[in-house]
DNA sequence: TGCCAGGCCCTCTTTAGGGCCTT
């Protein structure tokens, strides 16, 4: 059974490489449709959160000072992850800050990364808009807490994967959803999806 | 001083521009 980390982050901005971090951290560990696991937590990077973010997360600057240091979550992280292909909804954001934090907390990031964002594109072109909760209302999924926090976020992220797994099996006949196709689709046109799920089921 | 993300995708494209998506 494919074995997946669905990650979320919660940061202080959109880039690493400008001084943003992480403040928070969810991770869903999913096997094929189910979720088996999950964890998550906030974290102390040192850096002040400006006040836009606060809002829209509703994470405050005294919450992430009462929180762990930042290398130890991350440490924490990469033990609950280990070498489990990842995924999360726009994949390149997630990824940059896995990779970034790791860094600085002295940890290896080898984890292949599946985009919710790009394989939703391709398999629903005619979902009205691909952000995360419209796309959760546009499926019915199940509602998993406040949106812009890490887990419920995860959550959220976890069940579009299962719905694109499912997707895959019942509209297309893959039997089995390798993370290995997963990352063939997203990195081909639209108009090659088709193609590609014949390729691998021939 | 002034600027400030990065990558995918579409199209009135490809010698480019702008919208979407993540916080």
């Amino acid at each position: 059974m494919t074995r997946v980390a669905v990650i979320d982050f919660e940061t202080t901005g959109m880039s690493p490489l400008q001084g943003d971090r992480a403040t928070e951290i969810g991770v869903v560990l999913m096997e094929g449709e189910q979720v088996v696991d999950r964890w998550h937590s906030l974290m102390n990077a040192g850096v002040r959160i400006p006040y836009f973010i606060e809002s829209l997360t509703g994470i405050s600057n005294a919450m992430v000072q009462a929180a762990p240091p930042a290398a130890q979550v991350m440490a924490e992280a990469a033990r609950f992850v280990g070498d489990t292909p990842m995924a999360a909804h726009n994949a390149a954001f997630d990824r940059r800050f896995w990779q970034a934090e790791l860094a600085l907390a002295g940890q290896a990031a080898p984890q292949p990364f599946a985009c919710t964002l790009l394989l939703s594109r391709r398999l629903y072109p005619q979902a009205a808009s691909h952000r995360l909760g419209a796309l959760a209302q546009w499926h019915a999924l199940p509602a998993s807490g406040p949106a812009h926090r890490a887990l419920a976020d995860a959550e959220t992220a976890a069940a579009l994967l299962a719905r694109i797994r499912h997707d895959l099996r019942r509209q297309h006949g893959v039997a089995d959803v390798h993370h290995g196709l997963l990352l063939q689709l997203q990195t081909h046109p639209r108009h090659r999806l088709q193609s590609v799920i014949e390729r691998h089921l021939a």
